[in-house]
DNA sequence: TTGTAAGCGTTATCAA
DNA sequence: TTGATAACGCTTACAA
């Protein structure tokens, strides 16, 4: 019906669409599809003539391979699945940064997903993942149990960053929370102070736990006796900080000192100081935990314990990667520093 | 050679991984795997006995269909890409936990991408997700120009907040930050301010600079001239705001209040007044934007400006979703609202 | 070193 | 209403 000329054979050199497939960047250089696709993934070697005719074509078309094709041929997806409780912290957040800019270099794509601090959204969250054959985890914290969390992840590549576990194709590695506590009680003492509070975290996070160890192990080293009434739990929050400090002061303990598990937790109990007209350091000297950015700015500026939290997030990822080249994982998370900023004096008499 | 009885014609029945296939349901439930697709997605009437066959079938399997696969043969992905400007923004953090939710609802998975508050980076970002076959892409604020943008975009479907801009299958809307300026202002005048220092943000991006018309809204309303040694400019971040209100602080301007453009702006002005020995709001009323998390916490409390950032991210998902059935996207962004806290007081005399 | 051809798990087209 | 059958764009045996 139509004068066109049929079709020779078969022409997929152009489409209406500005999709380039990589069977067009074949035609173009004159070599075969596979050839092409060792050139892409280093699998076999190719000669150097058909090598620079093909990365010739690649330009000339910007052909960028599809991952999704990729992902179905290959069952490489490239893209990572990341756990994390709530997208929005201000904590994990700077670890979702280091992550992304440590995976974008080499290509892979992270997908993020909340667990929500909680065990069931977290398993859903790791079997979307699953279902979306990512090519490997990384797990920030959560609930799930270790056993649980190594069935689903299933000898899939995977990085658990705080908390410690085994199994195989599975790395996992943490802050140093309980030097950090350490540290951070140990300079209160330096300060002459003795009758030290503590404000726990949600002792449901292995965190919370290790810190609260770091500050007993400080005050057991300088010969301190803890009084139990010294101690509040909390639950990382400010809100809980403001209420845990309330509630120590209720107590009628004496303290000159406050450690508090957290720096958003710092932030409310400074608020609750405040209204009861306690100044800090002046009244009492506090220390929190983490520096997060805010820490510089709050009044006075807070005494804390820095933990690179984006460094944490590259090695995770370079911890991936290492592990999808086959390579052993080997991330050095960085230890932990006191920042003395102006919210701790020394105790005078 | 093995005495094995070879495979009658095939046998997809079941396989070493644990990964169940449609074809193994279709098989299962005794029809075609067109069936199984077409009660999978709707596509075509089925009858309910082979509906429940199936059904049963997916259920006894736990079957789950392979989005990867889906991406590939039908072009949807069941992914949304997001670029966001830094993944660990205190303020569009709470936007991802929305949007992430509400695509959740709907089996849509969000590609978190960061645009680094750069043109370049934002355009990579949107080429990896177009790359990644995307079904459609929300975009928070940014920096890439309109036209740049509309063309990337080229048809799929785009949810842009926190700009104006037109084009096939694109929805933006945005918060209105002139109201919110102006209701800022115009507490701080309630108050019997006149002298009211302003802070802008980066006016690179378009909230900075409504929230300035905002500002001079609400003083030509009152009909307060407005001297422009009270007005500096700043970058959004808590360290600038220090800085500018040092600077405003050095010109020996007079002034009895301070409106900063974003909280974590006036967290910095907290401090640098402090240095002066200046107190809030016994000295300076102050007045901040966001409302995030932390202006609760601050000393004093923050006065400040509301936005539901979150219900953004719900808002742009939900439009994003609508426009994915067809249907006619209708955002209703919520309003800014005044929060007053303790920062602010009335001008005595 | 290179090419051919068979998947990968769905959806879409076309007959029946 | 259903079922073959052909894509989708790439990887990977297997052959050459």
């Amino acid at each position: 019906m139509n004068n066109k000329t049929p079709p020779a054979k078969k022409a997929p050199s152009s489409r209406p669409d500005g999709v380039v497939t990589l069977e067009q960047v074949a035609e173009l250089a004159g070599v075969s599809p596979s050839t092409v696709s060792r050139i892409l993934n280093g699998t076999a070697s190719v000669s150097e003539a058909k090598k620079e005719a093909v990365q010739a074509a690649i330009r000339e078309l910007g052909f960028r391979p599809n991952p999704v094709a990729r992902g179905l041929a290959g069952g490489k997806t490239m893209s990572i699945g990341v756990v994390t409780q709530i997208i929005s912290s201000p904590f994990y957040g700077e670890a979702l940064l280091g992550i992304e800019r440590e995976l974008e270099r080499a290509g892979y794509v992270p997908l993020f997903v909340s667990g929500n601090w909680h065990e069931d959204d977290e398993r859903k969250a790791i079997e979307a993942l699953l279902s979306r054959r990512v090519d490997g985890i990384i797990v920030l914290a959560g609930r799930l149990p270790d056993e649980q969390l190594v069935n689903l992840a299933g000898g899939l590549p995977t990085v658990v960053v705080g908390r410690q576990l085994q199994g195989p194709k599975l790395y996992s590695f943490g802050f140093d929370n309980r030097l950090g506590a350490r540290l951070a009680t140990q300079h209160l003492i330096d300060q002459g102070h003795r009758r030290i509070a503590f404000v726990a975290g949600d002792l449901l996070h292995d965190d919370a736990v290790e810190r609260q160890a770091g500050y007993l192990d400080a005050m057991a080293a300088a010969g301190l006796g803890v009084d139990p009434e010294l101690i509040v739990q909390s639950d990382f929050t400010a809100a809980g900080g403001m209420l845990a400090v309330s509630r120590l002061l209720e107590r009628q303990v004496s303290f000159t000192a406050l450690f508090l598990s957290n720096d958003e937790m710092a932030m409310g109990a400074c608020l609750a100081l405040h209204r009861r007209n306690l100044r800090v350091p002046d009244d009492v000297s506090m220390v929190g935990f983490d520096d997060v950015i805010m820490a510089r700015y709050t009044m006075p500026p807070l005494t804390t314990v820095r933990q690179s939290v984006y460094e944490i997030g590259t090695e995770a990822a370079t911890a991936m990667l290492a592990m999808l080249r086959g390579d052993k994982p080997d991330a050095r998370p960085p230890g932990p520093e006191l920042i003395v900023r102006e919210s701790t004096r020394r105790l005078l008499r």
